[in-house]
DNA sequence: ATGCCGGGTCCTACCCGA
């Protein structure tokens, strides 16, 4: 099973971009963020034809998330559970295939809207611990990936790319990721590749993927039994160097056939 | 310390990203 995770900003710039990307990876779920428009105006017609079905969450200008599935998929939620009903940010869908959830996400950044944008940054980060907790508890086999808006360690940020009051980078935020690893979830592209830097971000500014000044911010996290059945984690980093690209690059994820 | 670039939108000046 192939699971990838892209940070488009916007599905509509993007289009071409992900249609020969599904062509040559041939993921059996991609997730999307930043699609930063509604359902409506999703390019779904261009995915069909490469074999590929729509589940989207949408949102006006910003935020957006969506699934791209060959693979029969089943929704299990269009919003993070546990977070406030006030809060319609289009961030979070899970869908159940092949007997697993997973989940894509987008997180808050924390860096806009002062003390209260990062204090709702860490909201999200606990509801998605918490989420986490609540499939462990119900022995049920998932991946969680997308933008987490998170360098785990300093080995996760080019030096001198953020500062070290950056919301990515703040102790805060990290302690909340490092929750999701000790309740027992894999950090997949850490697990296999231990020391490289494996960057998935890249500002357009500063000449940031020229001076390969990039960030690890984009993971794929998974439980354990699926951490069992893990071959193969990493980003695309070709993306980056195509015209007109994302900022982010996509994070692919194979997975072995379950013991029969 | 700020802007850089590149999306978006109440359309063109400003908000947001990381």
């Amino acid at each position: 099973m192939r699971l990838a995770t892209w940070n488009v900003n916007s599905i509509r710039q993007r289009e071409p971009h992900v249609a020969r990307w599904l062509e040559r990876v041939r993921p059996d779920i991609l997730l999307l963020q930043e699609i930063k428009c509604e359902a409506a105006h999703f390019p779904e017609l261009s995915f069909a034809s490469l074999g590929y079905r729509a589940e989207i969450v949408g949102q006006k200008a910003y935020n957006g998330v969506a699934v791209l599935a060959r693979i029969p998929v089943e929704v299990t939620h269009r919003a993070l559970p546990g977070l406030p009903d006030t809060d319609t940010q289009a961030r979070y869908i899970e869908v159940r295939a092949a007997g697993i959830l997973v989940g894509g996400l987008y997180l808050p950044n924390g860096n806009s809207g002062g003390a209260d944008g990062f204090a709702a940054k860490l909201r999200w980060l606990d509801r998605l611990g918490d989420h986490a907790a609540a499939m462990l508890d119900a022995q049920t086999d998932f991946a969680l990936l997308g933008d987490y808006n998170v360098c785990p360690t300093d080995a996760d940020f080019a030096p001198g790319a953020l500062a070290p009051t950056d919301a990515l980078v703040r102790p805060e935020s990290r302690a909340r990721f490092r929750r999701l690893l000790w309740l027992g979830l894999t950090d997949a592209v850490r697990a296999l590749h231990p020391a490289a830097p494996n960057y998935t971000f890249w500002d357009y500014q500063s000449a940031a993927w020229e001076r390969d000044s990039g960030l690890r911010i984009d993971h794929a996290l998974l439980s354990p039994v699926l951490a069992e059945r893990l071959t193969a984690a990493a980003p695309d980093r070709a993306e980056r160097g195509r015209a007109q690209p994302s900022d982010h690059v996509p994070l692919v994820v194979d997975l072995a056939d379950p013991p029969a």
